[in-house]
DNA sequence: GTAAAGATGCACGGATTGGG
DNA sequence: CCCAATCCGTGCATCTTTAC
């Protein structure tokens, strides 16, 4: 998708776009062969040498050249070019406000496989192992996942973040997460009537008891937002191709859930669920 | 070559929104 | 609970086309 975009060139819009779309340059490599004819020559000469600098910010890998030039509102388009540089990551905390509360547990999923993070064991490794990303991809992560990141870890985040709460927005979809994933037909059966409050008394349970299984119930859940944040991401992505109608590209193909080495434990849960403060 | 009309990009400001 | 990114509509700026 990334290959077919021309958004990014200064002073081509959307109606531009789906009409060079339209007029049989589908792609960078349509347009260079044959630009369609509407364009003035001067428009043409631009977008030749933008569309140059485009072929090798992808070669080169320069995720920074998108960053600047693509407008946020189309940062899903980086998906199928960055997909084996991309970290879908949520986090776990102690409450919302950044300044008051702290990061119990992050999971982060790469596309193949996942890690985690606990606090007093091995989250001062998430730093490195998040850098390494050219991409971010969260919900909701641009007012939450990423600032809380930046403010305890002491580090910036600079990649660009795939924020599925507005693609999804722009779709239509709204109303949290677990809505979305509802109405998208992505929920999941054990976990119905959970929200992420359940997280703040699993932790409290884990640090009081010493119980793993509360841990692991809670990794659980939290590895599996993250790894869905995938199945997010290519839904919106397909449904973004369907409403370019001029555009033949082949969809992304669904890709198999991996298995998660967390298991759930219903007691654990359960418990939690019923040590959530009625005042929340 | 010029000017007006038309097309479209883009800056601005207000309203909306959900994370644990 | 609380913050600020994004969306969206509006009006202005700028580029392109057309006609003479």
């Amino acid at each position: 998708m990334l290959t077919n975009s021309f958004i990014h060139i200064d002073g081509v819009g959307d109606i531009i776009e789906r009409r060079i779309w339209a007029e049989g340059a589908q792609s960078w490599l349509d347009f260079l062969s044959a630009p369609p004819k509407f364009l003035s020559y001067p428009m043409v000469k631009q977008i030749y040498k933008e569309l140059e600098k485009s072929m090798q910010a992808l070669e080169e890998g320069d995720i920074y050249y998108f960053k600047r030039t693509l407008p946020t509102r189309y940062h899903w388009r980086l998906y199928p070019e960055f997909k084996d540089y991309i970290c879908f990551f949520d986090i776990e905390t102690t409450g919302l406000s950044a300044f008051q509360s702290h990061i119990t547990t992050v999971a982060c999923y790469d596309g193949k496989k996942t890690t985690t993070f606990v606090r007093d064991e091995n989250l001062h490794d998430l730093p490195d192992h998040i850098k390494k990303y050219k991409v971010l991809s969260t919900f909701n992560g641009k007012m939450f996942d990423v600032p809380f990141v930046e403010q305890e870890m002491k580090i910036r985040l600079g990649q660009p973040n795939i924020d599925l709460m507005h693609v999804l927005k722009g779709l239509g979809y709204k109303g949290g997460l677990k809505a979305c994933e509802n109405k998208l037909g992505i929920g999941r059966e054990e976990l119905k009537g959970v929200d992420g409050r359940v997280a703040i008394t699993l932790w409290q349970c884990f640090k009081e008891t010493g119980n793993r299984d509360f841990l692991d119930t809670m990794l659980a859940y939290n590895v599996e937002d993250a790894v869905n944040l995938q199945r997010l991401l290519i839904i919106c992505h397909n449904m973004r191709l369907e409403q370019y109608k001029t555009l033949e590209i082949d969809p992304i193909p669904e890709t198999p859930k991996p298995e998660c080495e967390y298991k759930i434990n219903m007691d654990c849960l359960h418990l939690s669920i019923k040590k959530i403060p009625t005042y929340f």
